[in-house]
DNA sequence: TGCTAATCGATAAATATTTCACTGTTAAAA
DNA sequence: TTTTAACAGTGAAATATTTATCGATTAGCA
């Protein structure tokens, strides 16, 4: 039997992409045509093995001396992350994060293409927030079925996420971004990723107390 | 000599330490008065040793058979993360995130007090912002300095961020809550918490990739 | 052309984090 | 009162992630 290995990304890769991708940006703009895991290292303040192993996980290939070629690495980056292609995403909850997220335009960089707003206060629906038509809440689960609709951000208050949540699984959504502080009860075939602001928030508060901890000796 | 250790906390038990949190605040609510990490760890799809470690580093003691009083957890890990002390804090930038921060009225139960905003549109100065008021940004030093400000949250965009971060530090600040999608430049005594959306947004993108191709094997 | 320094890619080592296995304690049931 | 099952705490094992080391390759320069 053949073994079949799925090599799965770990999660703190994932996380630091991004500020490769955000660096390599910068750069290009600057004009300067290759980079070496070195000098992003340095930029960011990391170690260059690690990135280079980073950087393997996108398939990219570098070479000796020169290092990785911009524009080939950020459309590598962005390739890995499936930010090349668009998503239909729609926003649930139109409350002051919601309306920022819509309002974040660099989304779209993202591929990520919100095409509905939900909300249940009467005096939002049929108006538009930065562009994107708020709906009822009620009329969700056609909408995203209409538009093979497959991220759903979840930006509503607690009590109301795992209705939320529960009407998009059934409009078949397939990964909730999840900014609500709570736990979604969903089935193991949905993506979950919490991304509530308070988890930051708590590895920054800690990290306070530790620095003054340390000062302190 | 003697080595003195000083133990850091894993960035993710900080990380999963907020979703221990907000659960044990929902139990609180329905008048459950004490929990188990078993409990714990079924509700939020994790390992009861996990758990039960994480916990450890907050110093409370629970007992068997029991686990934990709730009432009790719940203030360890608040003054194991700080959020028991108010901590005054300033805002630049008051786009479309930053204004989501300010109406993000849970800060305060997470000891954050937002004392000022700061922009640099005319327009904005001296009107409020969901109860803060906003100011001229060339004012920061001043009132960072005089209000003692510990932590300053910037959610300018990229080009401005190193000048705001440059500006906070002279003020006095000690960390920075960075939502700018670039790398701060700063002295290695000040803290810097990276929280780019895009951050979390690369691992649910990815993972939905991941997803795919299991399921395509 | 040959030399040098920088860098990638790969493997190995070190460290960090998670999971397992076990002991002793406790509450509740028998 | 005794028995049982659930659980905290802990050290060890397993796994994941980061860091170090090294050979091969390449660009730039002598």
């Amino acid at each position: 039997m053949k073994e079949i290995k799925i090599r799965t990304t770990p999660e703190p890769t994932l996380r630091r992409l991004p500020r490769y991708y955000h660096l390599l940006l910068r750069l290009k703009e600057r004009g300067i045509n290759d980079v070496s895991s070195t000098v992003i290292a340095k930029e960011l303040d990391l170690d260059p093995t690690q990135v280079r192993k980073d950087i393997e996980y996108t398939e990219i290939i570098g070479r000796p001396k020169t290092g990785y070629n911009i524009s080939d690495l950020i459309k590598s980056i962005r390739t890995f992350l499936s930010w090349d292609t668009n998503s239909n995403a729609v926003l649930v909850g139109t409350g002051s994060l919601g309306t920022a997220m819509l309002g974040y335009k660099n989304f779209s960089k993202y591929g990520l293409n919100f095409i509905a707003a939900f909300d249940i206060k009467k005096e939002l629906i049929g108006k538009e927030i930065h562009g994107v038509k708020v709906y009822n809440f009620n009329d969700l689960k056609e909408i995203i079925e209409k538009d093979k609709v497959t991220i759903g951000v979840l930006a509503v208050p607690v009590e109301a996420a795992q209705e939320a949540a529960d009407k998009m699984i059934k409009g078949g959504i397939k990964a909730i971004w999840n900014y609500a502080p709570c736990q979604l009860k969903v089935d193991n075939s949905i993506l979950v990723e919490n991304a509530q602001l308070s988890q930051s928030l708590a590895v920054l508060t800690r990290k306070i107390t530790e620095l003054y901890l340390k000062e302190s000796l």
